[in-house]
DNA sequence: AATGAATGAGCATTCATTCAT
DNA sequence: GATGAATGAATGCTCATTCAT
C-alpha cells in the first residue's frame, strides 16, 4: 500500500476509478508537500498543513505515507525525476557536443531561480547531514539521480567538477532566495553561466579543471 | 541584564564576582549554543540541550536571553565579530595589495572547513528567508558585518561580486558538510581558490567580473 | 469542529457515531470544567485536571477548544442558558403578576446556594475586570444573557435595580461559600427574600426604588 | 526577622538608621503589594512585579517575607487595621447613638468605592475558600478584625445581620468594579445607604432583622 | 539587609501518529 | 481509502524560591 513504484503507472493499462482516485490523492498530497516543505522547511512543515492544502485530512496522508519523511523522500524522488526528464529531453534534441553543452548550460542557469527545487535540495542535504544513520541510503539515492542526469555526455568529469557545479548552484540559489535584490536574476544567471564555463571548460580555454 | 557590551570586558579590570559569574554563564551558554545550533539547526535545537551542555538549567538560560532567537542572534553576532577580528588582524600585517589579496584568499579558503560557522550562516539565511517580518532587521545586521570585513581593501567590488563570493563559499561549505568524500578538503580548497581568483580578478587576467 | 449549535442537537435524529462521540467528549469536558473552575478558579485551573476529570487527555481538550478561555466561555454560556431555561420554564406556569414575582423570588433565593454557578460568575467578573481589552465583548455577552432572563416581566426596572439585585446575590453567595456557618442557609435565604422584596417592591409597600 | 509586630513601632523610641531603613523597605513592599494584588489577584501577582514597583529586588522581598502568602496576610492585616483606626476615630467624635449610626453608615458607603480594599477582601475570601486547610486560622484572624470594628456600638446585632452587611457591601463593590456605568457611584451609594438602614434598622421603622 | 543569578517544578500548547468508524 | 477524534510525548516559557555574594 505504501510502496509506490512509478513504473507501474506506465505499465498498467487497466485501472479502475478507485485506483485513479487513490493516485490522485497521493499526487495531490505530494504537490502540496512541495510548496509547504519548500516554504517552511522539513522540520517546521506540518502534516496538517499539507493535507489541508490539498483539501484532504491527516487520515488521507497516513493512508499513503508512513511518516513525514516518507512523503519528503517521495517528493524528492519525483522532483528529481522531473529534472532528469527535462534535461534528457533537451539533450535528445542536440546533435553536437556544443549543442549539448549549451543545453546543459541553460539547464544549469534555469535551476537557480527554481526556488522550490533549490530549497528542497537544501533541506535534503541538511536532513542528510543531521541524520547520519540514514546517510548511506540517502547518498545512494542521490548518486542514482546524478547518474540519470548523465552530465558526462558533455565531457569527461571528475566527481570534483560535478560536486563543484552542484555547490556553486546551491550557493547561488540560496543567496538568491535570501537577497534577490543584491543578486539580481539576470546578472546572477550570467555569472552562473561563466562559472559553468569555467568549471566545465569551453572549447580550448584554460578551465578550472 | 540582557545587554552585553564587548568593549566593557576589555577595558574593565575591577569586576566583582557577580559580574564575572554572569559573564561566564552567558558566554558558556553561547559556546554551547554554537555546537548545538550547528549540529541540530535552529528549529530542532532544544534550549534544554544547550543549557545542559553548558552545565546549567533552563532557568539560567532565561536569565540571560529572552528567547531562543535572542541567543541565536547573540551567537551569530559574536561569531561574526570573531571573523572580522581574524581578517582585520591578517590584513594589518599586509603591506601590498598582493599580500592583502593573498590574505583574503587564504581566509576565504579557510572558511570552507569552518563547519560550525558555515552551518550557522546557513541557518541564519534560512531563518531570514522564513521570517520575512524580521527580514529588514536581519539584513541590516548582515550588512553591518559585511561592511566590517572591508573586502574592498583588495579591490573595487560590486555587490554582485561580493554576493557571488558568498554564494560560492556557502555552496562549497554545504557540499563539503554533506559529502566530504566527494569533495575532498584539499582539492576543494584549491578549486575555491581558483574561483576566488576568477571572481576577484588577479592582475591582468580576464576575470569573471 | 469548534462550532456547537445546540439547536442541531434537538432537531437531528440521524447522527453517526463520530458526531455522537464528539459531542459526548465536548460535553464531558465542559461538565468537568464546571467543577474544576468553580473549585480552583480560572487561573489555578489546569487543563490537565479538567481533561483527566473527564477521562480524557490534554489532546482531546485541544481538539475541542482553542484555549482555556474558550472552554471557560463555552461553559459560562451553557450554564447561563440553563438558568434562562429554568426561569423561563417557571414563568411559563405563572398566570398573574403575583405568581411571576413569587417565581422570581424563589429563583433568586435558590441561586444563592448554587455554589458552582456563583463561583463561575464571580470568576467571570474578575476575569472581565482583569482583562479590560476583552471587556466590550464580555459585557455584550453578559447583556445578552440578562436580556434572556426578562426580569421586566415582574415589573418595570431601572438598570440600577437589576444591578443591585445581582450585587446582593453575588455578595450573599460569596459570603455563604466563605462561611456557611455564619450565614446559615435558611436564614440567609429568608433575608435574601426580604432584600428581593425591598428592591423589587411588592405591591404598595415602600420600596428601595 | 520575619515577624513584625506593629506594636513594637509604637513602643520603641531608640531606633537606628538601619532599622528605619529596614522598616521603610518592608512598608514599601507592602504598599506596592496593595496595588499589585488588587489589580492582578493573588494568583497572578508576581513577586518580581511587587519588588520592582517598590524599587527593590526579589531578594529584598525574601528578606522580609517568607512567602507570597506571608506578604498577602501582612498586607491584609495592615489594611484592616487602617479601617479599624478610621471607624474608631469617627466613633470617638460621636456622642449619641444616632451620630454613631450615621458615622457607620457613611463608613459603610465609603467602602464601596474603596476598590483596592474591596478587591483585597474578595481575594482573601477566595483564598480562604480555596485553601480549606488554612481556613481555621484565616477565620480567626477575620473574627479578630471584625471584633475590633465593634459594630455593636450602634445596636445589638446577630451574626446574621453583620454577615448580611458584609455580603451586600462585597456584592456592591464587585459589581461597581465590574461595571461602574451600570451602577453609578452616587445612586449605588444611596442604595447602599438604604440597605444599611434596612439591615441595621433606623429608629422605629420595621427592619429586615 | 540586599542583590540578582540560578534552580526546577509547573503548565499551556503543538503536532506526529494511532485508531475506531 | 478516508475521516477526524484522541493520544501523549515534547518543548518553550514562567515564576516562586534558594543561595552565593
Amino acid at each position: 500500500m505504501y510502496v509506490y513504484n512509478k513504473f507501474v503507472m506506465g505499465n498498467t493499462t487497466a485501472r479502475n476509478k478507485h485506483q485513479l482516485r487513490t493516485q490522485a490523492t497521493r499526487q495531490s498530497l505530494i504537490d502540496s508537500a512541495r510548496g509547504i516543505f519548500a516554504r517552511d522547511g522539513f522540520e517546521s512543515s506540518r502534516i496538517e498543513d499539507i493535507a489541508a492544502d490539498s483539501g484532504r485530512t491527516r487520515g488521507a496522508f497516513y493512508a499513503h505515507f508512513r511518516t513525514k519523511e516518507d512523503l519528503f523522500f517521495a517528493l524528492l524522488e519525483q522532483e528529481a525525476e522531473r529534472r532528469v526528464v527535462q534535461i534528457r529531453g533537451a539533450m535528445a534534441n542536440c546533435r553536437t557536443l556544443e549543442e549539448r553543452r549549451a543545453a546543459w548550460r541553460a539547464f544549469f542557469q534555469s535551476r537557480m531561480t527554481d526556488r522550490q527545487w533549490a530549497m528542497l535540495m537544501l533541506e535534503f542535504k541538511l536532513f542528510a547531514i543531521r541524520h547520519p544513520e540514514q546517510r548511506a541510503g540517502l547518498a545512494a539515492t542521490h548518486r542514482r539521480i546524478r547518474a540519470s542526469l548523465r552530465i558526462e555526455e558533455i565531457g569527461e568529469f571528475g566527481e570534483l567538477q560535478k560536486a563543484a557545479l552542484e555547490a556553486v548552484l546551491a550557493g547561488f540559489t540560496l543567496e538568491y532566495s535570501y537577497d534577490p535584490v543584491r543578486l539580481p536574476k539576470r546578472s546572477a544567471a550570467e555569472m552562473l553561466g561563466k562559472l559553468f564555463d569555467a568549471l566545465v571548460g569551453s572549447g580550448s580555454r584554460t578551465s578550472l579543471k
